[in-house]
DNA sequence: AAAAAAG
């Protein structure tokens, strides 16, 4: 047991690990409730954990519908892999002829009508027989939910073996696109879901008989090569979630090509990267065969509803030191702190503790279980501050975030400004015209030149933040 | 450099 002054008490991380495995393979209680909810039948009352995580999913709705209702975006480039069929378009879920069962699940979690993404994507990939789509895409789209929705409508609830596959690059997208297949198949009370990451171990020479199947790469890749626990050979549908960085040449790219290879021919493949250059692209070409293609441009309101600042340091105690003027100012809401390394997120939240502040640390070197109850308590609203690396740059999403901090600015491995990663940590807060802010910490003249980079990048003026003055952080803050 | 990993 880890012995770190923010571990947490063994019973919440129990917690956090039943909510996670109510719906895996080794949980043996697991029946569907009168509603076609599936959980575990040990109690009858609610009790207080248990309304935690109604409170958290709650929230992960709310921006899952607002996502849906509020259209941020001005235009998508649709490109048919057959040019002179006609372009199908729905206004509405009923047109997808959908079966009723997801229908009813669609209404459930309060989507109303498609989003402008949805409306081009889903008669594409509903579309028979199926066709490979590649997409770029940002989450607040409406993504998760339309290939949730490709998959839950090509399953075949009766056929025990695993149908539709989703990659994604970290332990927590996973959990969290997780929660958006169950709560969207819920009224199949037969369907079910098996997650295949890390932790999750299963007893040798069994196949499972979950039909989605949401994952990691790696443990993906142990299930369906050297463990034998998912045929590969009968996977339909195929979604590559993050692509840019599954195939990111330093990434999981082996990961994702050895899995890739494994599926059959006519494995429908669905692939969504927020950006299309080189190597997503040729890897792409590669991998998907006559793709339909969907580009979105994304107004830049996105940015302009966050207000990005930058502070002047000199070293790393000085940003230690701002970072603490400005504390006060970020825990109003919830905030999430980002270091470029591990090594730096763990010793900035334990400087944080030991000046008296309570902060979370996230990061890839702790135990899943850890990670697994420190997202939900973030979720929950019971840790305002979230110490993190790019482990929760992308698609983690949590509605009461407003501040994000990069304690470290995003740089690649040349050492060059990361954009694609900085736009997605501070498109963490201020979405759907919420208000957001993003501070940037610069403490030496190389990382003033990347944040200037950056901000010629985005055509974006960053303007300066004095820490000293509270006044002007007060003003910020509200 | 982070993440992924039944290595």
């Amino acid at each position: 047991m880890a012995t770190d002054s923010w571990a947490l008490a063994v019973d919440e991380q129990e917690a956090a690990v039943k909510s996670m495995s109510s719906l895996q393979i080794k949980e043996e209680k697991v029946k569907p409730d009168t509603n076609g909810v599936i959980k575990t039948s040990t109690t009858a009352e609610k009790t207080d954990e248990e309304e935690k995580e109604d409170r958290a999913a709650q929230s992960l709705l709310n921006k899952l519908i607002r996502s849906n209702l509020v259209d941020n975006t001005n235009q998508v480039e649709v490109l048919q892999r057959d040019p002179n069929s006609p372009l199908y378009s729905v206004k509405s879920f009923e047109e997808l002829r959908l079966k009723p069962q997801l229908l009813q699940g669609v209404y459930a979690m309060g989507f109303n009508r498609p989003s402008k993404i949805q409306e081009n994507a889903l008669p594409m990939m509903l579309a028979e027989p199926p066709q490979n789509l590649i997409a770029q895409s940002q989450s607040g789209t409406g993504k998760t939910a339309a290939f949730v929705l490709a998959m839950l409508s090509r399953v075949e609830p009766a056929d025990r073996y695993p149908q539709c596959l989703c990659l994604s690059p970290t332990y927590e997208l996973a959990l969290q696109t997780g929660k958006v297949i169950e709560q969207m198949g819920k009224f199949h009370p037969e369907l079910k879901l098996a997650y295949a990451v890390r932790g999750n171990k299963l007893e040798r020479g069994q196949k499972i008989s979950e039909q989605i199947v949401i994952g990691t790469p790696g443990t993906v890749l142990d299930w369906c090569s050297k463990l034998r626990f998912i045929d590969p050979k009968r996977i339909k549908v195929f979604v590559l979630d993050e692509a840019d960085v599954m195939i990111a040449t330093q990434g999981h790219q082996d990961q994702s090509i050895r899995i890739q290879r494994m599926l059959p021919r006519n494995c429908q493949m669905l692939l969504f990267s927020a950006t299309f250059e080189d190597s997503v692209w040729k890897f792409a070409q590669k991998v998907v065969p006559d793709p339909n293609i969907i580009k979105l441009k994304r107004e830049e309101e996105t940015l302009d509803t966050i207000k990005q600042y930058y502070v002047l340091c000199n070293n790393r105690d000085e940003k230690f030191q701002a970072l603490c003027n400005l504390y006060g100012a970020i825990t109003i809401a919830q905030a999430m702190i980002f270091c470029h390394t591990r090594k730096t997120a763990s010793w900035l939240a334990a400087e944080l503790s030991k000046e008296g502040h309570q902060v979370a640390l996230l990061s890839g070197e702790m135990m899943v279980e850890q990670r697994a109850a420190v997202i939900e308590r973030f979720r929950e609203g019971k840790e305002k501050v979230l110490v993190t690396t790019n482990v929760c740059a992308r698609g983690i999403d949590v509605e009461q975030v407003s501040v994000v901090i990069n304690f470290d600015l995003p740089v690649d491995k040349d050492g060059n400004p990361d954009n694609e990663t900085y736009l997605h940590r501070i498109g963490r807060t201020g979405r759907f015209g919420k208000r957001g802010l993003a501070v940037n910490m610069v403490d030496s003249k190389h990382s003033m030149n990347i944040l200037n980079r950056i901000q010629e990048h985005f055509n974006k003026k960053i303007e300066r933040l004095d820490t000293d003055d509270l006044d002007e952080i007060e003003k910020i803050a509200n």
